[in-house]
This record gives structure tokens, sequence and C-alpha cells, in this order.
DNA sequence: CGCCAGGGCCTCA
DNA sequence: TGAGGCCATGGC
């Protein structure tokens, strides 16, 4: 077999593990259209907190910082940056963390998120990559989860995944990969959602760092595949 | 015990 | 502009 196409790929993830449902993660804000301006802001801050992080050890640290009533632009304004680090220590980094909640409660000040919600892909993409603490996966996946917008997330698990099969070169970078795949595939929200949560669980269950490749679904067309 | 997790910044060539 | 060091806790 030759090496699957970008669509090819997800075709075949999605077969096996179907839909993953990520976030905004299932109960209540799934039914609604919208999410709330709370719901938003929530997942701009997990997105800061699971920066090269297990997501487990982040809902401890959002647990912590809405049990201390944390989870606001003013209360991170107003809380004291080493109040704030040990509210998050769960999430690790978490004195930087501390600092970038700091920045980005400065940042959505300026810029509240309505402004941000009706701003065209690009410019909010421009606008989040100026703020110190948000990198192109963190803003990509900001845009993605909290603003409903069609910016596709390049984690370490979609390098290593087409870097194995071999369609991105080895080393792409961030922007350069992310073209490659959007050019190949609709421009959907639900559909970059969807690809993104389907390659971290395929990731985990057979490419990890020593990759599983007896079993997995996409060894047929993987330059990289052990045995 | 060692490895790695839904990165990004800074430094230095 | 790209590689390397640094940040740090928790799960396995």
């Amino acid at each position: 077999m030759n090496k699957p196409s970008y669509g090819e790929i997800y075709n075949l993830l999605f077969q096996n593990y179907g839909p993953q449902g990520w976030w905004p993660i299932n109960n209540e804000y799934k039914k609604r259209k919208n999410l709330t301006n709370e719901e938003k802001f929530e997942i701009i801050v997990g997105a800061i907190l699971t920066q090269n992080t297990a997501w487990t050890n982040v809902e401890k640290a959002l647990d912590e910082l809405r049990k201390n009533k944390c989870l606001s632009v003013n209360a991170l304004l107003q809380t004291k940056k080493e109040a704030l680090a040990a509210y998050i220590k769960s999430s690790g980094y978490h004195n930087q963390k501390a600092e970038r909640l700091k920045i980005v409660a400065e940042f959505l000040l300026e810029h509240p998120i309505e402004e941000l919600q009706a701003m065209p892909l690009s410019d909010l993409r421009e606008l989040l990559l100026s703020v110190k603490g948000i990198g192109p996966e963190t803003a990509d996946s900001i845009i993605l989860y909290a603003f409903n917008k069609p910016s596709f997330v390049i984690d370490a698990y979609t390098k290593r995944i087409m870097g194995r099969i071999g369609i991105s070169g080895k080393g792409a970078a961030y922007e350069e990969l992310q073209q490659q795949i959007t050019q190949t595939i609709p421009q959907d929200t639900e559909l970059y959602n969807e690809y993104h949560a389907l390659l971290v669980e395929h990731a985990k269950r057979f490419c990890q760092t020593k990759p599983l490749c007896q079993n997995c679904i996409l060894n047929k067309g993987c330059e990289k595949k052990i045995g």
C-alpha cells in the first residue's frame, strides 16, 4: 500500500476509534450552539495549562483555580502570582504558567472575548501569537476549541505520526505541516477538532515514543513500520 | 527508577 | 532559523 493521504488517514482513524468529542467536552454545552464567555475563558486557561502536560494534571489545576475563585480575568489579575502558582502546581511549570495566566488576563482585559470572537481567523491568530506564552499550538487550540473557527492544531503527536508515515518531511515546521494537511481536507471546524483528537488517541494507543506497529491500523503505508 | 506528557521562550551560532 | 537548554509535576 502506498502512503495514505491525509483524508484517508482520517477515515481510517475515525472508522476504528469513532468520534472522540474533545474540547468542548461532552456535557451541557455540546447541546448548545455556542459556548458562554466563561466557558471560552476556561478553555483559554486550559490551553495554557496543558502546554507539554498531561490533561489529567491540568484538570486538577483547573479545579483548584475554580475552588479558589480564580477562574475569571479579574481574579487572575488580582491574585498574587505566587498564589496562582500554588493552585496550578499539578500542571507543571507552575511558575511559568502563573506568569502566562497573568499575561493572558491582561490581554483579555484589553481584548475581551467578544472582540476576539468577532475577528477574522487570520487576524485573531496573529493577535494571539503576539501574546507572550501563546505559541502556534496554543493559539490554534484556542481558535479551534474556544472560538469554534477552523484552525488545525499541530502537536507533537501529529508531527510524530505524519513524520513516521512519511507524508510530512521530517522536522517539518509547524505552519508547513499545517498547510500540507489543510490543503487536502475540507476546511471544517468539526473535522479539524475530530482529526486532532483522533491523532492523539492513535498516538496514545499505538504511535507511542516506542511504536507498537504490529497492530497499528496505519502500518501498511508507514515508512517507519517496525517488524 | 526513568521516561514522558495535548509547548514555548531564550540564547547562541 | 534552527538546534539546544530550560521550565516541573504526576502517572506508569
